[in-house]
DNA sequence: CTTACAGAGCGAAACGTTTCGCTCTGGTTA
DNA sequence: TAACCAGAGCGAAACGTTTCGCTCTGTAAG
């Protein structure tokens, strides 16, 4: 059995109180505590981080709920997170729930009965009452990527509504009129705001929309191949799609690349997220990409500074990030 | 305040130890279940888990310490891993070291302190003591990926050996005299066996070794890139490059690129774990790659039945899975 | 010399749940 | 009717740490 903090007592002669005051920092005399390291060192003792939480009422663990463990977005900001969280003593608990509503309710359940001191979240959809309960219960929550309407929490969100309108704007510069775009799934807030920067820089540009040009995916990679071949495989294509997530984009470039077509002679193609096809592709893949680095970082000051704040009721701060664009050859003027 | 089981028990007036039998799947008579479950419902009582942790001695936590969380090859797992293990109960934190052995120890340490249940782990070097301390406390450890010398515990490892024997074979029997590979770091397991087996391929086709085509890579896309650069603008470069892993594989893709080298015409080449240039370059890259998803359900299906079983004392338990072979047009008869 | 105060250590209780062993009650069997 | 047994509930203690308030001691100041 490993030693317990009764087995320093014993060995050092000293009492429980003196031995827990010495190992969270309060002042003990030199021999105490040369007495306390040498019968540490001789047991091997480290203390229980369990009995610890339920004196003290932190676990020391934030719990982190995001949609799909396996998307690159999801994992530079974890890793940041994960590390930044560390480095103030919290661990970091992970629950993916596959883009299932369904499962997104039951891993935040989960999380919620594990005592977590904070919950960072990529929501999905409808959780927003048990998010609230988590508030009520003074534990802070930090929204990615898309906010829950009626909850007061801190987020993180990107800029997505000016990311598409520069990426659109780039397209419409080169000449292109007939510009489509492949959206995430109606109402969910990031697809919402990259549909209207889409439908913004049009509106700047004096390009009608055509209604026709706008398709909406499941943000999977099978939504971005399956409607790319539809606008391609129309009479009358587009001469420039805009794709609107990491894992669409993938799925555009591989109906792109079935149909041996030239970018940017044939077709101009902007993708989003996915740097890994700016660089690998000839030429290039120009691509909008979030800071994901960036955002992980923001979503771990706002959590520490609600975790080691003295007042927690202040109101929630929603952070807005700017993307990156990465240029690349894969639009160009019409042909 | 959260409720507690006594704010329960004096809205029921049963004792604690009813309450506690009946939520734990104990017999308890029809009215006081249904008293305590309209109490639960009023009050909002959720088991403090911690309090539970304590007591039982099992905290129901898993660690999971890996190289890099961004690395495809961490993600797919632990994806698997993490479902496996909430459907029993457990939750999953997660470290991520960063390829840095002393993070890796610091990390390991961390979790060590963190009374978990059991340990999943990539090792990258000489965590050995630290893991021998945590299996004399009959904590289960399953390492992925390469053993720990002088560690008898479990393990899920891919047969590397085989999967580069095989890809090399590839490239021989297309007629390539000059085939290159491009290994991780001498010393590293994973790098070793994937550098015998093309000794092995080699051997079995008679063809020559040449030093000067072996070189050691750090399993980055850096010396992916740098070391394919390096053999490619030889005087007498290879007519065939075998690259080792996911990152580096990548990396050589790039530089092929930066030369305008047509496959296969040009340059055979085959990568490791890299699918996605399987799918998404012209033509497609032939890739090996380990069967992620497996090795997930492997390494749970050994910690369940660790954490779950009552002797614990079983001799360790190491399975080799076999790689996948994805075929595409990127290898070829020599022109 | 006496008083006051600060430093140091300690005992006891608390955190919220689980579990063991005891007691009681009701039903069945002889 | 009496005895036995199983089911049900309960009280108390335990898990390992933290923290509060009390006591003691030594030093400095009046």
């Amino acid at each position: 059995m490993p030693a317990t903090m009764k087995d320093i007592a014993r060995l050092t002669g000293l009492s429980l109180a003196t031995i827990s005051k010495y190992l969270n920092g309060g002042h003990v005399l030199p021999a105490n505590q040369r007495a306390i390291e040498q019968a540490i060192n001789q047991l091997g003792y480290t203390v229980n981080s369990v009995a610890r939480s339920l004196k003290t009422r932190r676990s020391m663990t934030i719990g982190v709920l995001i949609p799909h463990l396996e998307n690159v977005f999801s994992t530079s900001i974890i890793s940041e997170l994960e590390d930044k969280l560390h480095q103030v003593g919290y661990s970091t608990i992970i629950c993916d729930y596959h883009h299932d509503p369904e499962m997104e309710a039951e891993k935040l359940d989960f999380l919620a009965h594990r005592q977590i001191d904070g919950l960072v979240m990529m929501p999905l959809s409808g959780c927003r009452d048990a998010l609230v309960k988590l508030r009520e219960r003074q534990i802070p929550v930090v929204l990615i990527d898309r906010p829950v309407e009626g909850l007061d929490c801190d987020a993180v969100l990107v800029k997505n509504r000016k990311a598409s309108f520069q990426a659109v704007s780039r397209l419409a510069e080169a000449g292109h009129e007939r510009i489509a775009i492949i959206c995430g799934p109606q109402g969910v807030y990031t697809a919402d705001e990259r549909l209207y920067g889409y439908m913004d820089a049009l509106k700047h540009y004096q390009i009608k929309l055509d209604e026709d040009l706008v398709q909406y995916g499941n943000y999977d990679t099978k939504s971005g191949y399956v409607l790319t071949a539809r606008l391609l495989d129309r009479q009358k294509p587009p001469t420039a799609v805009f794709v609107t997530n990491h894992e669409m984009t993938y799925g555009s470039v591989l109906a792109v690349n079935e149909r041996d077509l030239l970018m940017p002679k044939q077709l101009s193609l902007i993708g989003f997220d996915h740097k890994l096809l700016n660089q690998v592709l000839r030429p290039p893949l120009a691509v909008v990409t979030q800071p994901l680095k960036q955002i992980g970082q923001t979503v771990a000051e706002l959590l520490v500074h609600r975790l080691t704040g003295i007042n927690r009721q202040e109101p929630a701060i929603i952070k807005y990030l700017d993307a990156v664009w990465h240029d690349g050859g894969s639009y160009g003027p019409l042909s």
